[in-house]
DNA sequence: GCCGATTTGTCCGTATGTATC
DNA sequence: CGATACATACGGACAAATCGG
């Protein structure tokens, strides 16, 4: 047996869902005529209506049945954050040519500053890249990364004009799992001015993101600032039954 | 039996970890062992930890153990999970006061725009309401918000200036569940200069949101415009197995 | 208001697949 | 190779919400 069937009823309603067989705001069949049709257990239905769910796609309705919330929405006139992604991936998605300028490659030993706003120990080894990505030749994203070194070795700034994880997921066989994300917005400094194109703008927005490794340990920290014309994130919320709100 | 356990132990967890009983790169105990503590299905420990590790506090390997990814450097306290810092939490965490202006109430019938915008049919009744949000008497948020109308009677300016959620919830016994976001940046309009202070900036940041009541009907279309330094927000993201990354 | 049919939500116990060590 | 640990799936049971008669 293959089991992995959720994933495969997972792709075939969303399938199904943006391609209109159920249009927004109908229900999907139930669960139980969905289990006949798959051959499949309940739950096994359940977790792929769960994972479409996450997604913004539908929404179960206790006792009701599974409306679907999509719409075919698309902008893709900027550029925008989905799960993880590399750039080059979000780039192709959005439909624009990219390309990264590596200003800086450096090997340094994290002290107690780094260590604090990284999340690297202190004294640990990390790679420190600092790149410039251009989408259609203009300068729009400054990338400052740091990475374990012990995780990269063998990289080389060509690597990282290309793809860094890349390298590190096909040559050196390590899986990149859970990121953590901050979204916040910070005055442009004097490096964002001199390395980007943002004229006339006083804010950029800022990534902040820890990724952790297959073995769940921390594999690189960076903070990403864009130009505010061309940062665009997206979020499904699933509220948890309790906490109703009061004034 | 009451058949909430899943959730008992997803906060039971969820306190250890806060608390320090499972550090930051332990292992939990292992999923059998924590059936035989929790007396629960294997399913349900399963469960709990999915719900964890959607948030950031675990990661589970493959064969290996479920490893701790929080560390109380997070100041998870003052966020709704995955969520964006409300306007209350948002004054709690700096310490300043908090107050709300309702600059505009009313009634209109969605025009085809409208409706292209918020996603409410052309000809619906949508109670239009603009709030400014003040911090220690500045005002940093602006809020434009379409309510269906058919689903806030009773509402008045007074329920706005407090919490509009708050009002359909308790007195009008609707469930708020599901909601879609979207950030971005955008320059600031005549309306945000007027409103709000701004000096210096020409990006807001603009979060857009659609909430769905609890049988999955489009309830509100939001538009909110934060002063750049007053916006921030947490993700967590898990990555998907398959897609392997390339150059 | 009640009841029964339908539908989603929670949980159990077991079996098997797969990755790690 | 065996032991351990997570991942997927099954089939059944019951709880809880909805809806129509």
């Amino acid at each position: 047996m293959v089991h992995i069937a959720y994933d495969q009823i997972y792709v075939d309603l969303k399938r199904q869902i943006e391609n209109g067989t159920y249009a927004y705001e109908d229900l999907l069949p139930s669960q139980s005529q969905l289990v006949k049709r798959y051959q499949c257990a309940h739950n096994t239905v359940r977790k792929a209506i769960a994972k479409l769910a996450g997604e913004g796609y539908c929404m179960p309705i206790h006792g009701k049945g599974v409306r679907v919330i999509w719409t075919p929405a698309e902008d893709r006139d900027s550029f925008a954050l989905g799960g993880i992604e590399t750039f080059e991936e979000s780039a192709k998605r959005n439909g624009v040519s990219a390309r990264t300028h590596v200003m800086l490659f450096e090997y340094i030993v994290a002290d107690a500053d780094l260590a604090a706003k990284t999340g690297f120990d202190e004294g640990t080894e990390v790679l420190h890249v600092e790149r410039v990505r251009l989408l259609d030749d203009r300068p729009l994203i400054r990338d400052t990364s740091y990475y374990r070194a012990s995780m990269v070795r063998g990289l080389t700034p060509e690597h990282a004009e290309r793809s860094i994880y890349a390298y590190v997921e096909n040559e050196l066989g390590l899986r990149i799992a859970t990121s953590k994300r901050t979204i916040c917005m910070e005055v442009a400094s004097e490096t964002d001015r001199q390395w980007l194109d943002i004229e006339g703008c006083t804010y950029l927005a800022k990534v902040m993101h820890s990724t952790y490794d297959g073995d769940a340990i921390l594999f690189e920290y960076a903070e990403s600032h864009y130009h505010p014309a061309y940062f665009r994130f997206h979020d499904t919320v699933i509220r948890d039954k309790e906490h109703p709100y009061q004034s």
